[in-house]
DNA sequence: AGATGTGAATGAGTTCACAGCT
DNA sequence: AGCTGTGAACTCATTCACATCT
C-alpha cells in the first residue's frame, strides 16, 4: 500500500458495509470466504469487492480466498475503528436523544461521552446512562475527554453557531442532522446526514399527485 | 419533457436541495434567481444546476434566471412532495420514536400516522400524538389510512421479517434504517439509511490509531 | 482448478464552453 | 450584456477479462 490519494466515500462505504458481512460471517464460524461467496450472499459485486480491497493492500490468498478474521481486522483498521472514539451530541431533542442511545453510536468503535443542550430545561436531565450538559461546558468536555467527533442535532437555524462551538472546542469531524449548508471549516471533516431527502427520494417514485 | 428515463439518486437528492434552497430564498422575498447566485449562496455548482433542472423541463428564463416561486412548485412536482404523505413507522424504540416526532417527517409532504411495535409493553403508550399500535393491526391501518411508505427501525435482526410485513401490507416504498442487506421485494422501491456507516466514514479520515 | 489482483474497456456523472434566447 | 440550455470533453467509477499465484 505505498501511497493512499483520495479514496472516494462511496468506497468507503461499501468498505463499511464488507466489515458488517464479515463480521456476521465470523461470527457463524466462517473462516474463509471467497469475493464471489460475499457478492452472492450479500448481493453485492465481486470484482468491486477485489478492486475496493486492493486500493488498501494484499489482503486475500489468491486460488484460495480471504481468511475472514484477518480481513475484519485489516479493514477495522482502515476505517479507523480498531479502537474506540469519543462523540458529543449537541441537541438533546428527540432525534439526539435517540442517538445517544443508538447501538450504532455505542460500540467498541464509537461512545457518546456527552450530550449537550441550549435548553435549560433540559439540562440536567438523564438520556441512556447521560447526563445532558450545558453547551457552555462543551470545550471542556471535549478537551478532557478527548473527544473526536460532534454529532449535531439541533434545529436548522441553531445549525451554523454550534458547529462553530463545535470547531472552535476542537472536535476533528462534525457529522450534521440538520438540513442547512453549512459554512465549513477547512480543518474539520464534515458529513451531512439529510433525513428528510431520503423521502423525497421516495417520494419521485412513488410519482406525484398528478399522475394517471 | 419527452421521455423519463432513470433518474440517479444523487440527482434527486440535488433537487431536494435545490428545493430547499429556494424555499428559503422564498421566505426571504426573493423573486428571481440565477444558477450562478445559488451556487454562490449554497456552494453548489452552477452547472450542474442547469443540468439538473433540465432533465425535468425548461424551467427558467435566457437571459434573466429562474423565478423563485414557480421554481419551488415546479421541484415540489418532480419530487412528489406536491401532497401529504402518508408513513407508517415500525419499530417504536428510541430511533422510531424521535423519527415519528421528527419535523422533516411531519409538514406538508410527509406525515406519520402510525407507529407499530412488536413489545406488548409499549403498545398503547403515547409518543408525540401518536399511540403506538401492535404489529398485528398494519395491514388494516395500511389499507384504512392509505399509507405509501414505511419506515423500518427495528434492530437488525428483525430487519427481513418486518420488511415482508410492510411489502405484505401494501406499502410503496420503504425507508430502511436496520444494518441489514434485505431480501428486496421488486414492487417496492427501498431505501437504506446506515447511521453508523456515515460514523465509520469519519473514523477512516480520523486516521486509525496506529498513525502516528 | 480456482480465486485474487489488475490493466483495459465500458459506463456514469460532472464540468466546460458556447449557441441561443431575453 | 447576461443567463439558460446543451452537446462535447473530461473525470470518476464500475465491470470485464485474464495474467498470476496457490
Amino acid at each position: 500500500m505505498p501511497h493512499r490519494q483520495a479514496v472516494p466515500p462511496v468506497t468507503l462505504n461499501r468498505l463499511s458495509i464488507y466489515l458488517r458481512c464479515l463480521r456476521r460471517l465470523r461470527q457463524e464460524g466462517v473462516r474463509r470466504v471467497s469475493s464471489q461467496m460475499m457478492a452472492n450472499q450479500y448481493r453485492l459485486s465481486a470484482a468491486q469487492i477485489r478492486k475496493d480491497l486492493t486500493q488498501f493492500g494484499e489482503f486475500g490468498i489468491r486460488g484460495v480466498g480471504y481468511e475472514v478474521d484477518k480481513l475484519c481486522d485489516r479493514l477495522a483498521a482502515v476505517l479507523g475503528v480498531d479502537h474506540t472514539r469519543a462523540i458529543v451530541i449537541i441537541g438533546m431533542g428527540n432525534l439526539g436523544s435517540a442517538l445517544a442511545c443508538h447501538v450504532g453510536f455505542n460500540n467498541d468503535s464509537f461512545s457518546v461521552v456527552a450530550g449537550f443542550d441550549n435548553d435549560r430545561n433540559r439540562v440536567g436531565a438523564t438520556v441512556g446512562h447521560l447526563q445532558i450538559s450545558h453547551i457552555s461546558d462543551l470545550p471542556d468536555v471535549v478537551r478532557r475527554r478527548c473527544v473526536e467527533i460532534g454529532v449535531l442535532t439541533v434545529p436548522a437555524p441553531a445549525a451554523q453557531a454550534n458547529y462553530d462551538s463545535l470547531v472552535e472546542a476542537g472536535v476533528r469531524a462534525v457529522l450534521n442532522f440538520a438540513p442547512v449548508r453549512l459554512k465549513l471549516d477547512s480543518r474539520v471533516h464534515t458529513k451531512n446526514v439529510d433525513l428528510s431527502i431520503n423521502l423525497e427520494e421516495l417520494g419521485f417514485f412513488l410519482g406525484n399527485g398528478a399522475s394517471p
